[in-house]
DNA sequence: AGATGCTGTTTGATATATAGCTACAATGAG
DNA sequence: CTCATTGTAGCTATATATCAAACAGCATCT
């Protein structure tokens, strides 16, 4: 952790910086000049700055100025903390305007169609200075790698990732299936009697010939597909049963298309996290794309 | 370049300090018995700070501090200054100390033995402190990868690189031949007579069959090695004639093992160069050992 | 609910450090 | 050798920072 220790009162920022533009300008009076000061300020503030260090960091005659080699290399550090003050400054700035530039983001498939599409439409709107660039798919992707600001993930339960992970949102389950199919079979009265129905099975599932109902119940079915989409599509046409992240079927239930079963079962929940590099600074315009991202699934309430 | 302008007159290094210190221990009581000041003298500076950003970086309800999402992102980037500034002295402090640590270097085959193996000698001597790690080779390799502090190499013009590179002396060549195969061949007087001879070739050489006397001559010979001890060795053994830097044939020479020909025949000079990587900033021990290196050289005239 | 024990903030008196002036010393150019 | 110019040192007025104590807001406990 940082532990420095207050040192002096006297104000090692500026004397760094006064330093930085005098091995520049090589004149104590040129910088005395350039700040609208004395010169005898600037000798003393740099005197002080190498008593505070214990090294001499230019070599002064009256004629001429020399780096010392400490002063060397002590003058790229100063540089550079004093890059890393102004990049901290515009963070700030940045952070308090509306955020713009580009913004690279990958987005599962059928989330991507669903409920993220109208949320990035949203954003659109709202922030018209952000360039979206935006990546469909379901592959395991290096965000970093692929140059991706940012990510989405649905998993049901926490997983390891070298990203920094925010979750967004909840989404529940349903058991669905069309009213004709219902009709047509057996009827269902527990999870265990889904044993005798088509259920359709996710490519992704973590444990084959299980759905995660209550304890877990074994299944058997005819189709087997990594796209909820497709699955909604056959459940639809009364081909069998399938269970459906919400943002998937939520159309469906509110047209009657296909119905909600086993609502009283436990099911998981699918928690949607936003993914993005561990830089070592996250840029602005990633920060306040997230918040836009939690504020708009409360507010909707999904 | 660095154009950071004097803003205010305030303290702002120790604001920082103590608002990363405010941000660790959430107690504004907590960070003034730390720095031994008043709970005032905090609340004024981090005020002042945020006055100066523009942007409030800490959320206080008189029970509760909750940083601020602007105050988080900035809270990263003031720690990294803060490590950055604690960089700049104990680079200082190093600087002026005997250099310690490990150096791990790359070395050319032959300047290794020869040359580098006596500066060494006398490096390690005169500080005890630094463990080296010493790789001999001529192959191309990747410092930065290869995890080099520093690496050599001979060149006789200058060399693109992506590493810093400094000079540190320069060798003279000559073209060495046994007195005996002087004696029992033709007599040489100018280079071009070397046509006639058994003349060996460096397998690095950039131009095959041509050696870089006057304006290049061309030569013909039965041997091609990379290593000029070899080609030295069949030199002693009265086999045929080579071009050698300084550092390999110097000790055969004083022997009078083989003689330089052709003295006044205008030849290349061979550059010695010390690479090191172009990390942002180069550690002081590396620096210390180069300095080192140059004084050595130019001690001993070699 | 109300009192109490913490918080962080504000205020005003005192002490400290700072800036700028002037004079000085050192150096390199003509 | 002289002179102009540069960086340094000493001094005083000013400005600024510091601390203590009173103030105000919140949470907890009884």
């Amino acid at each position: 952790m940082v532990e420095t220790i207050i040192k002096e009162s006297m104000n090692k920022l500026r004397a760094i910086e006064m330093f930085v533009k005098l091995a520049e300008v090589r004149s104590f009076t040129r910088v005395a000049e350039q700040y609208n000061t004395s010169k005898s300020m600037i000798s003393k503030e740099i005197s002080r700055l190498e008593a505070e260090l214990g090294a001499r960091l230019i070599h002064r005659t009256t004629r001429n100025l020399q780096l010392t080699h400490v002063g060397e290399g002590y003058l790229q550090r100063a540089k550079d903390i004093l890059n890393k003050l102004e990049d901290a400054d515009t963070f700030i700035q940045e952070s308090q305007q509306a955020p713009k530039g580009k913004l690279k983001v990958n987005v599962p498939m059928v989330l991507g169609i669903t409920d993220l599409a109208a949320m990035f439409a949203d954003f659109m709107q709202a922030y018209p200075d952000v360039d979206l660039e935006i990546h469909l798919g379901d592959e395991d992707i290096d965000l970093v790698e692929q140059g991706f600001d940012l990510g989405f993930r649905a998993s049901s339960r926490p997983f390891d990732s070298s990203y920094i992970g925010k979750e967004i949102t909840q989404f529940s389950y349903h058991v669905c299936a069309s009213p004709q199919y219902l009709a047509s079979h057996p009827v269902i009265e527990s999870a265990q009697d889904l044993i005798h129905h088509n259920c359709f099975e996710y490519s992704y599932s973590k444990r084959k010939n299980l759905w995660p109902l209550d304890k877990g119940v074994r299944i058997k079915g005819s189709l087997k597909v990594n796209n909820v989409l497709f699955m909604l599509q056959a459940i639809k046409s009364h081909l069998g049963i399938g269970v459906l992240p919400e943002f998937a079927c939520r159309e469906a239930l509110e047209k009657g298309e296909v119905v909600s079963i086993l609502q009283h079962a436990d099911k998981p929940t699918l928690a949607l996290y936003a993914l993005y590099p561990a830089r070592q600074f996250v840029p602005a315009a990633v920060l306040q794309c997230i918040d836009f991202l939690q504020v708009w699934f409360k507010r909707d309430g999904r």
